[in-house]
Formats: C-alpha cells, structure tokens, sequence
DNA sequence: ATCAATACCGGAAACGTTACCGATATTATT
DNA sequence: AATAATATCGGTAACGTTTCCGGTATTGAT
C-alpha cells in the first residue's frame, strides 16, 4: 500500500539541506547560533522531507523526554478507568505526554513477567518518570522517579496514594449494621493486593467490635470480576441461612451480585442489601450504595506527585492517604425483624 | 527517599561478573552459544543487580521490539475507552505490548502539536507499529505499520476500520419516523471528524427521502460532549415549535440531551424521544436508545490488522467497515398526534 | 601426536542522536 | 589596520545496546 522505504535520519536531512548534522540538531532543538536563513532553509527541508527525530535515539542521548509512563496491569477496568482519567487530567495540565504500558491480560501472565516489563520500560529508558498503578514490584527501580497508586506492599519505598480502605470498610460495616444487618456476606478481592486485605480486615473488625462472631461461611473468595463474584454470590444466597446483605470489595463485584441476586428472583433491596467499593460510574446508574474512594483525584495527585518529583522538587508528604466516603443509594435496606 | 544513583548499564554487569559485554548481552538475548555455568553466573549477577536494559538503546540498534503504539486523543472519553478495551483484548491474546499515547486535553493543542507527537513517536521509534484512533494525520508516516480507526479523513492512504455511521443515522432516522417524528432535532459533533459529518448526512439525506424538509434550525452544533450537548438541548426545547425527538450524533451528547430535558421538567419518552450514538455502557442503565457501532469490536479489529501488517501478511481489505446496529431502549415512544 | 572441528568468548563497529570543542568568517573595537 | 569579540557552523565523542567477525581453548578424529 505504501512505499516501505528506510526511515530518515537526521543525516539525510542534513545531506539534502546542504549542512553538517550538528546544525540540524541545533535547529531541531531550537538552539540559537545559528543564522536565521539557514534555520528557515533546513525547516523547510524537514517539513518537505516529513522528518521526525528519533525518539530512541534522542531519549538516549538527552535526558529529558517530557514523556511520563503509566503503568496499568489491565486497561477496562473501571478502576483503571477511573484513575486514568485523573492521570490524563493532570497530564493536560502539565507538558508532558503519556506513555502508557499494559500487559493486557493480568490474569494469564504472572507477576514474574509483568515485574520484568515494567522495569525494562523505566529503568534507564523513555520516560522522565513512572506511575505505576496497583502492582507490587517497583523494588527494583532506583534511578526514576516513581510514584505508586494502591501499591500492593504496605509500606512501599517509594511516594505512593493511597485509599483508606480498611476505614472505608469500617464505615460500611457500621452502616449495613445500622440498618440491622448482622448475618453480613463479604466477596474478597484478589488475596495478593493490599487494598483487599484491608477491607477484609475492616469487614472483620467491625463485626467483632460490635460482638458479632465472624462466620467464615459468609467469606468467599472473589477476584474483583463481575463473574466470579456472580458465582460466589449465588453460593451465598442458597446456603441454608444465607445472609441478608453482601459487602462485595469493589463495584464490579457488587454488580456480579445484582446478577447472582436477579437470577434467584432475590429483590433488592428488599430480599439482600448490596454494598460495593470504588464508585464507579455505574454504580450511579445502578443506585449501588458504595464506598468513593475518589479514584480520579487519586490519578490526580499522584500525577502531581509525579511531576514534582521530576523537577526535582521534595514532596512534603511520601504517602498521600485519600479519604474515602459512603455513597448511600439505593441497593440497601433496613432488616425488618421478621423471625 | 531513594538513592539516586546512574542507572545500571551492561557494562556494570558485565565488569561484575568478569565477562564481556557481548558475553552479557547474549544471555539476554538467549543466544545459545555460551556456556551454561557462564550463563548462570551472569543471570545471578543480572538478578541480584536487578539490572534491565534500555529500551532506548536496545530499539534503536535491533528493530523487533514487541510494542505497539495506540495513539488516542483523549483517555476518559467513553468511545476512547470502549475501543481500547478491543485494542487490549488483542494485545492480550498477542506477544506485543502496548504503549498509549495521548496528548490529553484535546481541545487545547491545535492538531499541528498533535500531529507532530504523533510522528515523533512512531516514524523511527520504539514501537513495531501504530494505532491511531479518531485522528486524521498520518499521511506522514511511510515507514511504520499503521492502522487507523475511525480516521477523520474520508480515504485514507493505510489501512482503517470505519464505522457505516451513514446507514446508522439513517437507521436512527427512520426509526424515529416510523414512531411519527417529523421534526427531529440534531446535535451535531465536531465538524472537522469525518464520522460526525457522516451522520449529519444521514440525517439530511433520511429527511429529505422522506420529503420532509430540513429546518436548518432544529440542527445544532454540538462537540461531543456532555455539556455542549446539554446547552444546545435547551434552546432546542425551547423554540416555539420544539422537536418531538432529538437525535444526538453521540452518547454523550444524548446525555446532555437528557440531561437538559430533566432541567426543563421535559418528560423522556412522553414529551420527547432521544437517540444516541456510539452505545457506550452508560447507555443501557439510562434506558437509551442508539446505535451500536461495536466500538469494542472496532479496536480488537484494528489491532488484529495491525498486528498482520507487523508480521509482514497482506491484509484481505484495506479497510473494514464495521456494521452498525440500532439498538432500541425506552427513551422513544411513538408520537400520538395531539394537534 | 598432529590436525580439524567445535564451543565459547572478546573486540569493535554500528544504530541516530546530542553535546562539546574548536575552526572559520564576520563584525566590532581601538 | 591590526586585534578582539562574536556569530555561525562542522567534527567528533559519547549514549547503551546488538551483531558481526575473529580468536583462543577445548574436544574429537586419525
């Protein structure tokens, strides 16, 4: 279809333009010795020739690339989403571009890889800095700045944002316990991420400082999929004394309960209360009752972070902690005392 | 907080480890001309150094980098999301990793900026081809793989998926018409994308086929977004002869249009019927009627082509119309004729 | 025991750019 | 008119890899 023809290099911009290629670096770089004509002259060269330097070669030479990485194990999540917006906010407000990296499926290849690719992107490499959003392993990385959103380590080494996850849960379990509920469902998230630990641990912890015994029965293991959450949710709801209302650890997992809910003929709110994590955009659309976590302005400041660091600037604090808040709507219900 | 100390080179692996840097970078590489203890030593080394390569430099020598570019105007838009997540499945079932590229705020940077990004990044880069979404310039590339969706100009010189957005407006069209809409409003988008003006031909073209003349009045131009689309809504709605539907050339605009009607006390489906386009996932919680144009399906396509190109086959078609198909909600009723 | 084949490894060039240093031509200074 | 300062440019060395070529050891064959 086109002419596949070698890639132009600076050489040949500079053989056709009749000069040495230093001075069409220096042009490139909107240096200022050197004479206006020749200046004109060699433009007009490059935008006839359609020239582009070579971000590879250039970012290897110089230092600064005016480009930050974005790290995202899975793009389609809401969650990722969601940040991403933020990110993208801040990235317009800035002068830098984005250059985000996604091992697509998070699920097939384990961390071992992931780990790999990150660092081989950052390291020494194109970007001016790295944010990396939800992953463990940024150990390695010495040299860049970097900033972590959700990091999976509780007490990374690096600047990180963080959402009040175990404080969010607490503030569910008082509600949903408010409302009378005491046989309570929870829907884990992945066992290896540090935010799902900690709202299984809030989930636990109210319940025991308001003298309810924790029934293991009532914990099932999700991934924060709508699917599997949907499965574990249909298991809940056909035990012998199912429970009356679901804390699932993110929105997509709540949603996979509405399913499970919808396909038994369980009414909610009226049969099962049904509380999520993250405030999606969905959720609003769906009257979920949930936890905002603000995951935009999380993108956000971890951005901002981001840049400061790169202009060599010190943070005043390492870790942000970003409040959370229940979002009441309409997927719970009071339990009526009926036995 | 770190130290921040020069990023590791081969060089430091190999000197560590008593070999040459050739000897280094044939591990790496898995050449399997050196011996396995020697192997074993510098993979130790490697791994206790947590050394990784440039990406820099090791694109600019050797030319199969396993990357591919994605170049997106606007990350958080929903039709930008809808089709990435294509673009991830595809890359996910692939050995290619992706790199995004955005310019954020879109509105601001005229396209010559724009443009000029793109280039930079693709022409002699980093990555082993591109994808560009909802853009018109790449008429300069001539070396890199590439393949467009939804590309602004109307035949382009590479390869693209198009959405039939025609035939969808006029589906919408006709639709509207068999429910009895006679004066259907218009909110168009940004006139200088290909897609938007299509579908204000549908527009034209289904009314003036149906003899029904064009009040030029009842089209107003609108931007894509939410919030245009809202302001415009309004002073449809509030003409002395108002439309009875209002068709918005996306979902987004279809939003403001809701949005704008709720303001107004403006009963949807009662007192006015609205189409959108694009059936992003918000529209099936709202109840909204539009045409899918499997932008998720869009994506995927795309990089399947693109990743063809790559690998050196020819592509069936150079350009893959992708269907469109009206997808009927509850935000029309047939109008029944009070006057 | 000599020679050929092979396994393993190091040296050096190349990729396309930028940064530094210096050379020449031009202008200003006295 | 001679010298100093400046403007403009070219040459060359990096940057961190990979690849090619060739050189030792080591092994096998006779």
């Amino acid at each position: 279809m086109r002419s596949k023809k070698r890639a132009l290099t600076i050489q040949d911009v500079a053989k056709t333009a009749g000069v040495s290629v230093s001075t069409v670096s220096r042009v490139l770089n909107g240096k200022d010795d050197v004479a206006s004509d020749t200046q004109a002259r060699i433009m007009k060269v490059i935008g006839k020739m359609g020239y582009t330097s070579s971000l590879a070669a250039r970012s290897m030479r110089s230092h600064r690339k005016n480009l930050i990485g974005l790290v995202v194990p899975d793009i389609g999540f809401p969650y990722s989403i969601e940040i991403m917006k933020g990110v993208n906010r801040a990235i317009a407000e800035s002068k830098f571009d984005l250059l985000l990296y996604t091992t697509g499926d998070v699920q097939k290849n384990g961390t071992a890889l992931h780990e790999q690719h990150y660092v081989s992107l950052l390291n020494n490499s194109i970007t001016d800095g790295v944010l990396i959003v939800a992953s463990a392993a940024a150990e390695f990385i010495t040299n860049a700045p970097i900033v972590a959103v959700d990091p999976h380590v509780i007490n990374p080494n690096y600047p990180s944002v963080q959402g009040m996850n175990y404080q969010g849960a607490l503030a569910v379990m008082e509600y949903l316990m408010g409302l009378g509920h005491r046989r309570i469902g929870f829907i884990s998230g992945r066992p290896e991420i540090g935010s799902a630990l900690r709202r299984l641990k809030g989930y636990r912890d109210a319940l025991t400082s308001a003298g309810v015994a924790v029934d293991e029965e009532l914990i099932k293991p999700g991934d924060f999929t709508q699917k599997t959450a949907c499965k574990q949710a249909s298991h809940l709801l056909q035990m012998d004394n199912p429970p009356t209302a679901i804390f699932a650890a993110n929105d997509q997992s709540a949603i996979g309960v509405i399913e499970a809910a919808e396909g038994l003929g369980v009414r909610i709110p009226d049969d099962l209360s049904v509380v999520g994590f993250d405030n999606i955009s969905e959720a609003r659309y769906l009257g979920l009752t949930t936890v905002d976590q603000f995951l935009e302005e999380m993108g956000y400041v971890a951005m901002q972070m981001l840049i400061k660091l790169i202009n060599g600037e010190t943070l005043d604090l390492d870790v942000h902690k970003m409040q959370t808040k229940l979002v009441v709507r309409s997927s719970c219900q009071a339990l009526t005392p009926a036995y």
